[in-house]
RNA sequence: GCCGAAGUGGUGGAAUUGGCAGACGCGCUGGACUCAAAAUCCAGUGAGGCUCAAACCUCGUGUGGGUUCAAGUCCCACCUUCGGCACCA
């Protein structure tokens, strides 16, 4: 009988369905949840979403068969701008386009036999899950979470329409080609940066995360310590207030910057005649991007504002600076030149000529060359009564100081910055506010909610944001007094939707609240979450935020979302990532059609280990495919020989069988250890190979004894269950055994069958292996060196030198080492 | 530019704690079966040297240095490729 995987895969899905076997209540005291990234409905699963949901497929079924009552639920993270371009594309709605390629995904997903419990789906664009966004956001904005202020948005102006940053190609709209420009508009903003210390402090929590993501965090937080110090502008009220991490380079201070966006230019440069200049140069720094403006490469410039600030420190006179490299989103948008200590503002000065003074003296060697500022630790000059101090004693005293005069005070700044959730986009949440012109900004009643999003919209891409177009959605009445106003017309950042997803998944149709708490509490944290390293910081960080949000405000306990993160590679083909544009896409469609589900899981499984891009190879498919097949030859060409096997007489065991028994132990130990501790499928299948090709060999052995032919079977397709759910599933059928495979316990091995009578053991002469000996294992030492002296190819590269000494290392390895 | 990774045969990868580099798979070569092919099975396969052959020897984990009895693994410098950089998700 052939391997028919469409017959088997059908049969088998059709099975779990009927019995509804990976559907879990909340009622086991064994818990486990594992969680993949919900995959935006793009309309076709790719070969990134097959090896994401192929590695949560494991670890899931490999739970369930330890015991565990496994949480494994599915949903689709459905808003989003690639609906709204297929809708002008296509011609087609985003809300057809989104369902339609929901549904297919959906019955894509279950032709690849992933275990999940499909009762418990979700959809972010549908109105139950994203009243529960809105609903949110309210609660977010009655705790002061969420505000508005101005910030700067992409804007085309020859579509007259905003732009996402993936929609500007080098400085022009995709489009149209026209320039892009900045332009300044209302946002709403959650206020994450008050829970900076928190998302940096706990990271150190969770020791199930690797230390890359981690870091990564870190750095994307930022935080650093200093002082903030208040510089006096001379014929000006208002002070500058700069940050630094630095203040014992205040003496040090030769002239101020500015941010260009800083408001603060404007009053400065006012009633100096420099006024046209400084336009001119905004102007100019309008047009870059931040990457630009942060780059090192940035040759620095700026524009002198016409007046000078006092340094509070020595009461020197500075001129302040308007310049580029300046960003107003850190700190407070405005700098102290330290030219002698900071390398950028060594280069502006260096322009500009400027004065640079030394105030750090470095130890006599540790310098900075010639041409570069020094940034690191000495002993102050320059610098009034604090002279001959070391830098971090100066750094105490120069800011109490400061604090005394009140010119300063010591502060803490983040990189972080709030997080903008407004878009001007069609496709998303629509935010639960009214503006009424009496009574101004005012949240939607919750009784109110959801807003629901019109779908009678057409989408062009141009002009202002689809949702002000729509007379019927922006009019209607104020929920406190009654009269005429306006809705937002803004829609929410997707990350909204995926911030909280996964505690929705614990109770998805609940119609009173987001999430019920007890339940929450139940499942959460997630045991195991799977993604692309891709969101390691953005999505991966807003969760956590959202969590502790929710956790503060009691609606759940836990305060961080993910217990364990396994980031997994890209799927690449020749070297890059599979894209449409490159032409390099493998559709999992057509190797499920042509080789079945499970071989598709295994080789993606078997080619790389998860947290590496893995090289998609249809050679190697070829060679899962193979191997699947000789894993069904030889259990039906076994079938007549296990059915009358008995149990296996452990005091009748020839040598063959031990052999045999003890790769089958070996085998289950190292699939156990590689699925539970390492994640790398890739060895454990590897193992398993090696297992068929020894059952392969041990069958033809006239010394073979049916009981241990069965017992490496058994096992073997217990082992492949995990990896391959639907042939083991037939295979366990054929040779006789009741019930679903996976319901079956995970095997454990015998410690009696891993011992071995001896071992081979490497002996090196000046780290070079010259020979092999056999010793029992557990030899001592001594025994062992005198061994490997007495060895004839040893003493062949031993003669005629002394030996100085000799390393052991017991079981493994003799070093013998020769002095002269 | 900044932050974070990765680099091992013809190829995907293995080597888990500093201890035999190349497990397992793919490819390739030769053979068996076959009228023939496919499928399957068996044997070989890092490079070079020596040899009828075996044995044996040398080199070898991006590059250059270093630490160590011993380095793919640790340290320093560099090169290349990839991911993220806040409105793609």
């Amino acid at each position: 009988m052939r391997y028919e995987f469409e017959k088997i895969e059908k049969k088998w899905q059709s099975y779990w369905e009927e019995q509804d076997l990976y559907a879990v209540d909340d009622s086991g005291d064994n818990r486990y949840y594992t969680l993949e990234m919900f995959p935006y409905p793009s309309g076709k699963l790719h070969m990134g979403h097959v090896r994401n949901y192929s590695i949560g497929d494991v670890v899931s079924r490999f739970k369930r068969m330890n015991g565990s009552d496994v949480l494994h639920p599915m949903g689709w993270d459905a808003f989003g701008l690639p609906a709204e371009n297929a809708a002008i594309k296509h011609k087609t709605h985003p809300n057809e386009w989104t369902w339609n390629n929901i549904e297919s995904m959906r019955e894509q997903l279950k032709r690849l036999g992933i275990s999940y419990d499909w009762n418990r789906e979700v959809a972010s664009c549908h109105p139950d899950y994203y009243k529960w966004n809105q609903w949110l956001f309210l609660l977010l904005y009655k705790n002061g979470l969420a505000y508005k202020k101005r910030s700067q948005v992409n804007w085309c102006p020859s579509c007259t329409t905003v732009l996402a940053n993936e929609q500007v190609i080098s400085g022009e709209c995709e489009r149209c080609g026209s320039a892009v420009a900045k332009k300044d508009l209302e946002q709403w903003f959650f206020k994450i940066t008050d829970y900076a210390q928190r998302l940096l402090d706990d990271l150190e929590k969770l020791e199930g995360w690797p230390d890359k993501v981690k870091l990564m965090q870190k750095n994307w937080i930022g935080r650093s310590e200093g002082a903030s110090i208040d510089f006096s502008v001379e014929g000006l009220e208002q002070d500058i207030r700069v940050f630094t991490t630095r203040p014992d380079t205040v003496f040090g201070a030769t002239f101020m910057c500015l941010a260009p966006e800083h408001p603060m230019c404007r009053d400065i440069v006012k009633g100096t005649g420099r006024e046209e200049e400084f336009d001119a140069f905004l102007d100019g720094i309008k047009k870059m991007s931040e990457l630009e403006r942060t780059s090192n490469e940035l040759v620095k410039e700026g524009v002198f504002l016409g007046r000078y600030a006092i340094n509070p420190a020595n009461g020197k006179r500075l001129p302040v600076y308007a310049a580029n490299y300046i960003l107003y989103e850190y700190g407070t948008g405005a700098i102290m030149g330290v030219p002698a200590h900071d390398q950028r503002d060594y280069e502006f000065a260096t322009k500009y000529n400027l004065d640079i003074i030394e105030v750090v003296r470095p130890v006599a060697g540790e310098e900075a060359p010639e041409g570069q500022a020094y940034d690191g630790p000495g002993t102050m000059v320059n610098s009034g009564i604090y002279d001959g101090l070391d830098y971090t004693e100066a750094i105490e005293r120069i800011v109490t100081d400061l604090e005394r005069k009140g010119r300063g005070n010591r502060e803490i700044k983040y990189r972080l910055r709030d997080w903008l959730i407004s878009r001007q986009r069609y496709w998303g949440t629509p935010i639960p506010i009214v503006y009424c012109p009496d009574c101004g900004e005012v949240p939607v009643p919750e009784e109110d909610l959801p807003v629901i999003l019109p779908i009678d919209i057409a989408l062009t891409g141009m002009g202002d944001s689809p949702l002000a177009m729509s007379e019927e959605f922006v009019n209607t009445i104020c929920p406190l007094c009654g009269k005429p106003a306006r809705r937002e017309t803004d829609t929410m950042d997707t990350f909204v939707c995926s911030s909280w997803y996964f505690l929705r998944f614990t109770d998805p149709k609940n119609t009173k609240a987001p999430f019920d708490r007890k339940k929450a509490d139940a499942w959460m944290p997630v045991d195991q979450y799977i993604g692309g390293v891709e969101h390691a910081i953005l999505h991966l960080m807003y969760a956590r935020f959202f969590t502790k949000v929710l956790s503060d405000l009691g609606l759940c306990s836990c305060d961080e979302p993910f217990k364990n993160l396994l980031t997994q590679g890209m799927v690449l083909k020749d070297g890059a990532k599979m894209s449409k544009s490159k032409g390099n896409v493998v559709s999992p469609e057509d190797i499920i059609e042509k080789y079945g589900a499970d071989t598709a899981r295994l080789f993606i499984l078997f080619a790389a280990p998860p947290e590496r891009d893995l090289e998609w190879s249809d050679q190697g498919v070829e060679g899962c495919y193979r191997f699947l097949n000789r894993i069904w030859r030889l259990v039906e060409e076994s079938t007549h020989v296990v059915a009358n096997a008995g149990k296996i007489d452990s005091g009748h065991l020839n040598e063959e069988d031990r052999e045999m028994l003890y790769v089958i132990n070996r085998t289950v130990k190292k699939v156990t250890e590689d699925i539970k501790e390492r994640f790398n499928f890739n060895t454990a299948i590897s193992a398993v190979m090696e297992m068929v090709n020894a059952l392969y060999q041990y069958k033809e052995d006239p010394g073979a004894t049916p009981a241990v032919l069965k017992e490496g079977l058994t096992k073997l397709i217990v082992l492949m269950a995990p990896f391959a759910p639907h042939i083991t599933e037939e295979l366990w059928e054929m040779i006789g055994e009741a019930g679903s495979v996976h319901l079956q316990r995970w095997p454990s091995y015998k410690e009696e069958h891993l011992i071995r009578d001896s071992v081979t053991v490497v002996v090196q002469v000046n780290g070079k292996v010259r020979s092999r000996i056999q010793v029992h294992p557990g030899m001592k030492k001594e025994e062992m060196a005198q061994l490997a002296l007495e060895d004839e190819r040893v003493r062949a590269h031993t003669d005629g030198g002394t030996v100085k000494k000799v390393i052991v290392v017991p079981d493994k390895l003799i070093n013998v080492v020769l002095g002269g």
